[in-house]
DNA sequence: CCCAGATAGTTGAAGCTTGAAATAAATCCG
DNA sequence: CGGATTTATTTCAAGCTTCAACTATCTGGG
């Protein structure tokens, strides 16, 4: 049943198409996101992000590492570190024969607040997707998969 | 053909897993977008977003439409807007009637120095995408369209 | 040992972004 | 008509983001 289609847009075209569809869909969920994380728990989606990476390392990450997880620039992750660290969810601490560098960790306080955070977020995602058949969400998954992976590839 | 799958994900999971995998293959387009319009062309992605909204638009639109073409605040248009009214790609030009309202237009220089972008966005576009085969950006697109549709529809 | 180069991180300038407050003009309605 | 409300836009403070310059430290030859 696969045949030619009758109307013949060229593949750049179609690719140029899905970026944009891409982006449009993107920034609709981050803007939903960013508005109820600012709601309900006063953070921005910056500041999530840099807790969800130190949730997933218990025993905490490098500022270069944090900056590479989260494909951001160094700089970046300076000043948003130092927030947390002012807001007591995050601490710094001396990385053992290497006086360069920092290890970053989510402390007690931080980790409780990720949990909440963390929780409301999926729900949030489970909500705003729920347009999707899971069918639809596992070929979409497989597609941005292969996608990911040439582009990663490609460095 | 259609049966259970034998590692019973539940969909809220896939869901996140979507939008994880959503967020990573944008956010790595954009900063290789980000990078070669800075470094070929001295601009950046949001100039350019609102050159692209202007283009498709030869009348012009008021700032209100533009923000909401772009998704993006009030605020935030008024300073790019200004800047690419200093380099002389745009002009805002009264409307008729309506002393509160501007109608932002591309310039000739602006129309030309966007041709010339948007050609070199086209390609970039296609080689960062080679990795998906015709058949799989159509079903992605596919799916995001559903999940855009319902989105809009939500607010 | 010592220094050249690499590596870890911070700082700073410029620009992007938001949300809220402020201006100004149009519209609505009594 | 005239005041209240709505609409269009700008301004501002705070935070995010990048890149480039800078400091501090480590590492690998000689």
């Amino acid at each position: 049943m696969t045949k030619t289609s009758p109307h013949p847009e060229p593949p750049s075209k179609n690719r140029l198409r899905l970026w944009l569809q891409m982006l449009k869909s993107t920034r609709i969920i981050e803007a939903e996101l960013r508005e109820k994380l600012r709601a309900e728990f006063g953070t921005t989606l910056p500041r999530f992000d840099v807790m969800a990476a130190l949730s997933r390392y218990r025993d905490g990450l490098k500022m270069r590492q944090l900056s590479g997880v989260l494909r951001v620039s160094n700089g970046n992750v300076t000043g948003i570190v130092d927030r947390l660290v002012a807001e007591g969810f995050v601490v710094r601490t001396a990385v053992e024969g290497d006086r360069r560098a920092w290890l970053v960790r989510l402390t007690d306080a931080g980790r409780a607040e990720f949990a909440s955070q963390a929780a409301a977020h999926e729900a949030w995602i489970d909500q705003l997707l729920s347009g999707m058949s899971p069918d639809a969400t596992t070929a979409v998954r497989a597609g941005l998969d292969s996608l990911t992976a040439a582009l990663d590839h490609k460095d």
